[in-house]
DNA sequence: ATAGATAGTTAGTAGTATAAACTATTTATC
DNA sequence: GATAAATAGTTTATACTACTAACTATCTAT
């Protein structure tokens, strides 16, 4: 351990989550910059799994604001990922249906997401990794109990650069 | 395990770190409501562990651009908290100085990470917590390695409403 | 003396999480 | 059936901060 290990042990655990997930989610996006956009895969693959779901729904999932969402699925439906289905039995609800673009594009997303999980956790052992999942599902219901102030949390594209590195 | 952990399973691990990250920055910030500042608390950390550390040297270790440090730095100091303190070794330097206003909240801040980190940790193994950090710790290095889309990430101060739930 | 590198700042752009107020629809109650 | 309350989603407006690019000031190397 360096010297900056040992101030890593002083930080928030929050801090380190922050971190590693602006990092995970930058090796994620390069990997899929084939297609013609570059966040809410997660949605996506919420809408695969669990097609019936609805804006609230998927905003309960993402733990994000409604109207946050409006805005994530009129992206998603612009590019052609998406569309909204009124649910006949409930006229207040929308279903989001993934399009035949969509899922075209699921299996390279799956895949992207399982290397990069992959090389995330290379190097570990079968049982620290799944320390970590238990760890990493479970530490939210733990600070769930706890009074919490609202935060919130982006990631932001930037403008547009030469991402090469 | 119900329906919503295997949606879980098939997310991208930085889903869950940036949903973990900001519900642990929540519990935080509510601990230390009563200071006057309600984030930028890794950065007085690091400068209590690191004291001549420069801007340079906190961006590096906060993973953080140049330019937003100069925000958070105003920020703090405007606040009272750190100075900023020319090098005469090297005057382009500037060292950034705890005050004693943060000195005497220093052991307030580290008991509030402490006591945040335990929560979020309370009901883990020993070994599972070890191999949570090690991960947490290592995963950075692997993806490090990987190519790279720049993205960023942000906490952001809700404008100001009743915090309470 | 000059060119290049380095620490930090300024100005401007982008993107999205939230709150508050709203519409449309459904459900509950009388 | 009429009315009130609840629910799903939208619109508008505000806030915040990561970034880029261009800049100043200072130091280092030739």
């Amino acid at each position: 351990m360096d010297t900056q290990d040992e101030i890593f042990k002083h930080l928030p655990i929050g801090r380190h989550l922050t971190v590693l997930s602006k990092h995970y989610v930058g090796v994620l996006t390069k990997k899929l910059e084939g297609l013609d956009i570059e966040r809410h895969f997660s949605l996506l693959l919420i809408l695969y799994y669990k097609p019936d779901c609805n804006q609230k729904c998927l905003a309960e999932i993402l733990h994000i604001d409604k109207t946050s969402l409006v805005g994530i699925i009129d992206f998603l439906s612009e590019k052609g990922y998406v569309k909204r289905e009124v649910n006949p039995k409930d006229r207040r609800e929308y279903f989001i249906r993934l399009t035949a673009k969509a899922r075209k594009n699921i299996p390279l997303i799956i895949e992207a997401v399982q290397s990069t999980n992959e090389v995330a956790l290379s190097g570990f052992s079968e049982n620290e990794i799944k320390s970590f999942y238990k760890i990493l599902f479970g530490a939210y219901n733990n600070l769930e109990r706890e009074p919490v102030n609202d935060y919130l949390i982006q990631f932001t594209k930037l403008p547009d650069k030469k991402n090469e590195k």
